[in-house]
Order: C-alpha cells, then sequence, then structure tokens
DNA sequence: TATTTCTTATGATATATGTCAGTCTTTTTT
DNA sequence: AAAAAAGACTGACATATATCATAAGAAATA
C-alpha cells in the first residue's frame, strides 16, 4: 500500500469524468484534489471494515472493489462491485452511521481518499452536486429492492445466470460471437454475488457449459450465449 | 377516498414529531402546511405503482402501508412497511425515477400528499432537512443490504422468527407476559415479508405455536417467548 | 339466510440446493 | 524444485421448502 500524496490533481484525472465528480465547477474539484490521497492497493487488501468509524470517502482512479457483507454463518454476501470513477463509503458518512459493509480489493487498484471534511464542504456547498449524491444513494436503494426480490423469489441458476450477464455488461470484452469477462473472480466470491454454496456455483458453471451457454477457460469465464443466459435468468418473463 | 383539504396544519400535528419534519423551522413548515393535502384512504387501496412517475411525497398521519415489488412470478416481496410518521416515496423523487415499488393500504390510513415542488423547495433551501433525509436514505439502503444478506445465508424458519420479533417491536401491545402483535396481515402477506410460500409460513406459524412460542387467535399472532424466537433467528450470534 | 369467494390449514410429493467427504489441480511458499 | 496450502471439481446424501391437491373455516355478497 503506497501513497502518491499530490499525484494526479483532479483536474486532470481520466477517471473523474465516470464519477459524479464529473462536472463538478473549478473551484471545488480543487478543495476536492489539494486533499485528496491516491493510494495504490494490492488485491486482497481492505478498504474499509464492516462495523469501524468512516472518516471519508474514495475514489476508485482504476481497479476493482467488492463491498460486502459478512453473514451469521462466516459467508459474505457481495453487494456491489466497484470500478474506475465509483464512489465508496459516501452512504456510511451520510448515513452517520459506522460502515455497515466491508470493502475489498479484488483487482489491483489505484483510489483516492477524500477525508469527510473536504468531501463535506464541497456537498454542503454545491447543492448540485448534493443532489447528484442523493440521486446516487436512491438508485442503489432501488438495485437493492431488485436484489432483494430476485433473491427471495428466483432461482439459484436464474440468479447466477442473471449474475454473469451482468458481469458480462460491466467487464466483458467482445471477441467476435463471444464476450470475454475480464475479471478473475474466485468461484466462492461468484457464490457470494448470488447468494449461495461455492458447489452451487461450480455445478451449475459446469452445467452452462454443457449447455453452451458459457465456456470456461480456468478462472476466466467466457459468454458464449447470452440471450440463451437471459433467457435462463427469466430476464423478460 | 375522501380530501380533507387545509385539514389539521402541520404546525399542530400530531404525529410530525415522529417524522422527518420534526424540527422544521416554523417558516418551512408552514410551505408545507399550504401545500399538503390530507387524504383517507381505505385498506387495499393503492398509494402509489411500480413504475410510475412519482408527483411529491406522502407523510403518513395514521394507518399502515406496505410497500412491496411484484416479482416475475407473480408474487410480492414486501419490502417494509411504513406507518406514522413515516415518508413515502421520496427516494423514487430524488433518485429522478419512476417508483420502484409499489405501495398499498394495510390498514386503514389519512395520508398527506406533499407536493414535489413544495418538497423540494423546502430540501433544497434548508440544508439541515436536507441531510436528514439523506441520512434516512442512507439508513434504509444499510437496512435493505441487512435483508439481502439475511435473504441468502439464513433459513425460512429463521426469517420467519426474525419477522415477528419485529412486527412485535413496531406494532405489539404488552399484555402480562405476552405481546399481541396489533396488526392484522393475511398468511399470504407475512409470506411477502418473508419471502416465502404462503403455505411454508402457515406451517411453521403452527410449528411455532407448538413449540409455545407464540399464541394464533385467528389473524393475530400474540407473542410469548420472545427470546425463544430470538433465539430462533439468530442461531449463530 | 343462502351462496359464493377468499383464506387458512394439512397432507403428499418432488426437487433444488446445502453439506460433507474426497480427489485433483493450481498457486503460493519455502 | 519441493512442499504446502488453497482452490476447483465431483459424488453421495439429507432436507428444507416449493408445489399441488383437497378440505374446512371465515368473510363477503347476494
Amino acid at each position: 500500500m503506497s501513497v502518491h500524496s499530490g499525484n494526479t490533481p483532479c483536474e486532470l484525472c481520466a477517471s473523474r469524468k465516470f464519477s459524479l465528480f464529473a462536472d463538478l465547477p473549478e473551484q471545488h474539484i480543487c478543495t476536492i484534489s489539494d486533499n485528496k490521497n491516491l493510494i495504490s492497493h494490492r488485491k486482497g487488501q481492505i478498504l474499509f471494515y464492516e462495523g469501524t468509524k468512516p472518516l471519508g470517502i474514495f475514489c476508485i482512479n482504476s481497479g476493482v472493489v467488492k463491498v460486502y457483507k459478512t453473514a451469521s454463518n462466516g459467508k459474505e454476501q457481495i453487494l456491489h462491485l466497484s470500478k474506475k470513477g465509483d464512489f465508496l463509503g459516501y452512504s456510511a458518512l451520510l448515513g452517520e452511521e459506522n460502515y455497515s459493509n466491508s470493502a475489498m480489493i479484488v483487482e489491483d487498484a489505484k483510489i483516492c481518499f477524500i477525508p469527510k471534511e473536504a468531501f463535506f464542504s464541497t456537498l454542503f456547498n454545491n447543492t448540485p452536486f448534493f443532489k447528484r449524491i442523493t440521486k446516487a444513494l436512491s438508485h442503489e436503494l432501488g438495485v437493492m429492492e431488485e436484489k432483494l426480490t430476485d433473491a427471495t423469489q428466483k432461482s439459484i441458476r436464474e440468479r447466477l445466470a442473471f449474475v454473469l450477464i451482468q458481469l458480462g455488461n460491466s467487464y466483458g470484452v467482445e471477441g467476435g460471437e463471444n464476450q470475454k469477462i475480464d475479471l478473475i473472480l474466485s468461484r466462492e466470491e461468484i457464490a457470494g454475488m448470488v447468494g449461495t454454496a461455492t458447489e452451487s456455483v461450480i455445478r451449475l458453471l459446469s452445467e452452462f457449459k454443457k449447455d453452451n451457454l458459457i465456456e470456461l477457460e480456468g478462472k476466466r469465464i467466457i459468454i458464449k450465449d447470452r440471450r440463451g443466459l437471459a433467457r435462463l435468468s427469466d430476464f423478460y418473463a
């Protein structure tokens, strides 16, 4: 974990255009920029732990982070994956609560930490920005409600198919007919995304492979029949 | 559904002290008050439908409302129950999206409708109020994440026990050793809260009764052994 | 009051999925 | 390169829970 203080000011940051900072006025960008800290993280490192006190927010410059909760049986439920341009940890800050979830690096990452003072000062002096943050929060809530509904009403097979489609959308690189998911997740992590046992994921993946829906290349998954997966996931019904 | 325009100004509303409007300054209370509309709703009526456009927020003065999503198999997943003092529909408004869920009256209710203009004007001219709304939103997100984790990692029995405890907390009236849940829900609705089939709820309830955890009085449920239920719901902790 | 409709309840049955155990493979460490 | 650890995979098995069917009870309607 290495600190690059003063590295790449936000004004010039390439991943800013993907973020909620996208159209922040010059003045506020500078407040943020002067206070941020770019840190490099390796796979497996923890960004924050459930139950601890948030001191600022994180803005992902590169890499992938999983945000998850640890259930009482010890298993991880992955709530979402975050990548370039995503903000992390603002919900705990705005909720004035300790983190309700944990975050771990899944793919080596460069992440800016913005202390809460700088974040809040920008937020409370810039209503449009505050609105955008609130909008993002509301959207996230809707997504989570959808996930809850899927979790209780859909089968594991349907949910796995859906997770694969989503991974394809976010991390897919096209190659002819196929779409390769360019992100390495363990089977256990995929199980954490679906909310099931690791063995079930393994079994269903080989089934999907047998049915020519996907291709397996070690840990890598290649989607061969996106529509087939969509049909399976009950996306339209 | 009857309209009582100008009924009980917010200044004098008894349920305001339970709400996010609790310490709004006089001036803003009046903006809200002058624009609101108190409407009486009967059980079964719909407040809003998933997919439609929000035009304002709802503030519950009395009664109970269920907020739910309809899954692709036609079953309802109840996301939460709302009562006196609760706000409804602000998430869709702030997210600038159509309603992501529906709301139906579960117990006859009096509900104020506040048009979005009045709500927004208060929100954007009163940062502390905006903060409180955002705080509520963040909290809701955390609760939803917890529900998702429970849904994937706990058994139906555990979840039902937990739902009963929560219903006791929110709608319980004490009576000696026991706690009567003073809210009439169909078994189907309880199933919707737990995220399971109606028959499973019925079966588990009679099991809980046999184990002397609860008492059944028609649709009404009386909690006899709260600690027993808690133990059941939180097996590992 | 009779009739219809909805809800609760119980039984029989099927099955998806979790758990446990063991092997093989890949990755990491020494 | 060898040893150790972690992860992927497969099989056997148990079971919680969904589904279907049917009946009794309650509530709504005529």
